[in-house]
DNA sequence: GTTGTAAACTTACTTTGTAAGAATGAGGCT
DNA sequence: AGCCTCATTCTTACAAAGTAAGTTTACAAC
């Protein structure tokens, strides 16, 4: 009649985290809860957490492992295309991004995926200050995006641009024209949407690193190199 | 004897819950300290904030309040002064950092600046959308760097590299040699500074917006402006 | 069986946000 | 002056959450 009781696992226990975070909400995850949906008393996970805090370094760990690592073909494409994976990633469990701001203990899965962009820029040429340089920029970049797309209330399916009015009209909108004539003409044409928003971003910062890459690579590499 | 009680306002209390998460760490910023430290019980803070969350909107705003707003010197320069003066504030109040990433309320500080970056875009011949690209680029990377700034380990005074390399040391180093590569090579060459490593990103940045305004402003206009 | 040990449970304490209502006191009205 | 009013502050109290300490359970090796 007892059902067998499956002993849980570290892993485990961080999926179901992501899961519930993805349900609920990260502020709404607790360990109590957590311990529910593990059908098992919150104490109980402590077994295999620290505490919260690792938890929760666990979990945003196993996001990273869901970002695509670059792999060899041309730079800037492999560059291009974990950009993209990244953004779905944050997409898929939005929670993840404000973790990351204030977690700053890196889990494996974030170390590999560093160590691979890195790798990808360096085999593709780029002397180590540029490959850094390449790296802050575009990181920091995709993960800004990400953070405004969220926070901003834009492209979400449910009133699109409507709370944005609603925001804006909280103030004597003719003291912000400028905003107003942004919001306003994305009511009108509809056509705006965050996914070319971040292309642009993009592309414009890879078009600037190639360039950097073949007229400056002298520029960037130290007499030794 | 007895002092005389000076009525507290909601910008003290702002104030002083900007300089007590300076002074102790935003998740150290309890309602109790904060009434503590303003001489006044916890219960009294509720009468000048509706809660908590409105509490920390109303920090973050105060936050954006300190970075300079662009003037109408060139758009470059207009924008590379408010980038620097964004990143200051920033590392004044590291806190507000993570609390930008949560809240979604933007308060009147915040409003204002955005309407003048875009002010600043639209004067200087930025189509709409370009303008709205442009905002939309310079934001993600100024505020994204930011945040890796304070996760990372790197440029702090104390154990500039060393914690950097603690945390690869937790790892087969062999298996990320790009990352050892990279970590190596600063600890070897202290030359490496994060102000730097900014100017780096914003001014490719801004190279590739002053780019698409001089060459493609036809291509981002659309037909009736 | 006996026993050792990892995993789960029970209980309980502390910290925090905040609800509800009582006390206080300053300014205006008569 | 005396009183009223109402904003401000305080008191008390509760519920939710993290987690410390110690106990129980159950499986595995002898």
């Amino acid at each position: 009649m007892v059902e067998k009781r499956t002993r849980l696992s570290r892993d485990q226990v961080l999926a179901a985290g992501v899961e519930l975070a993805d349900a609920v909400g990260i502020e709404a995850l607790t360990m109590r809860k957590l311990g529910e949906a593990l059908d098992v008393k919150a104490m109980s996970l402590y077994h295999h957490v620290a505490n919260k805090e690792q938890l929760l370094d666990g979990m945003t760990d196993l996001v990273f492992a869901e970002i695509d690592l670059p792999d060899d073909t041309d730079w800037r494409t492999s560059m291009r295309v974990r950009a993209f994976s990244a953004r779905t990633a944050m997409g898929r469990h939005p929670w993840a991004l404000r973790l990351m701001g204030s977690r700053t203990t890196p889990g494996e899965a974030t170390v590999r995926h560093h160590n691979a962009v890195l790798g990808v820029l360096r085999r593709a040429g780029f002397p180590l200050a540029l490959a850094a340089h390449a790296f802050s920029v575009l990181d920091a970049y995709i993960y800004g995006f990400a953070v405004q797309e969220q926070s901003l209330p834009f492209d979400t399916e449910e009133a699109p641009t409507e709370l944005a009015q609603a925001i804006l009209a909280q103030f004597p909108t003719d003291r912000y024209p400028y905003l107003a004539e942004l919001t306003a003409r994305y009511v009108e044409s509809h056509d705006y949407n965050y996914a070319q928003e971040f292309t642009f971003g993009l592309d414009l910062i890879l078009d600037g690193l190639e360039r950097a890459l073949t007229v400056g690579a002298a520029a960037y590499t130290p007499a030794r190199e």
